[in-house]
DNA sequence: TGAAAGAGGACTGATCGAGTCGGAGTTTGT
DNA sequence: ACAAACTCCGACTCGATCAGTCCTCTTTCA
């Protein structure tokens, strides 16, 4: 599976909309979902955890709304989905703090570690700006495609 | 969250285990879950997955179990993972052929399977033999984040 | 032939994601 | 001042999926 939550989309997709409306002083949840089709009070909620995180800030009252606190290409896809989700983990044992002690052989864990680390590296390199510029993207991401590729020969 | 089953985790454990012991004709699935404390038919389930892709050759009757069908080396986490869990998709929306066309205007979709994709690379450049040879495979990852890193400066 | 193993369908309980509801607090336009 | 248009937040339901169990059948070997 290894798949984010629908949430955590949202909020990528929220953020993509409001690094495309620089201009705009302030956008509601509800044009965001209008937009896109998202249940309105889902996305609040993605938003206002956002804005709890600090990525976001918020207006409240008419014309209210968010806009990002910091320029686009300074956040990462990594910060959003991890504020979202919350931290990822791709060993099912590792749930915070609370290792499975029951399994001290589950030695399989340690080298996934790695890869979860690899694969937040590849989440940090990802910024809300390149969701909106297609092609810097998707440059980036066939160019770490390659590095993978070429690490190892398959 | 982002993670993956236990039935995967299972599944990486058992072959790491089998790459641990080729010298044994064939192991049971018992073996294997007592060792790890896996419950025993679970992790049976597993393996007969496994067995059905192509992964693991099977022998019935006493003293029967299983083996490795492939070198461990050119074994890839992607492939038992996908095996299992079946195809990973890093976006919700896209399930199998099926995608959301309810909401035409999610360009998210697009940069996020190359996210997708580099995660994919990622896991294929991971054998099974490096999960029983920590160093290497400790090495690589750490080299890959490194390759990952120098690709954009954050 | 019987014990030990794999193969596999059916089923249950638990967890978690998705979405809804209702209400409370805040700002702003008029 | 008032009401509209927002944000904010907790609780709740519903459904899907995961984890695990049970039972039965088949295969193999001593």
């Amino acid at each position: 599976m290894l798949r984010l939550t629908k949430k955590a989309d949202y909020g990528l997709m929220a953020l993509k909309y409001l690094a495309e409306h620089p201009d705009a002083a302030s956008v509601s949840a509800k044009d965001i979902a209008d937009t896109y089709g998202i249940p309105p009070q889902l996305l609040a909620k993605v938003l206002q955890r956002l804005t709890k995180v600090g990525l976001l800030r918020s207006h409240a009252g008419m014309n209210g709304g968010y806009e990002l606190s910091r320029a686009a290409r300074t956040i990462s896809a990594f910060e959003v989905i991890h504020a979202i989700d919350g931290p990822l983990f791709i060993t099912s044992c590792t749930k915070g703090s609370k290792s499975c002690e029951l399994e001290p052989n589950c030695t399989v864990k340690e080298p996934l570690e790695r890869v979860n680390e690899s694969i937040a590296g590849v989440l940090r390199s990802i910024s809300i700006y390149d969701l909106v510029d297609h092609e810097t993207a998707a440059a980036r991401a066939s160019g770490l495609q390659q590095l993978v590729s070429l690490s190892h020969a398959m």
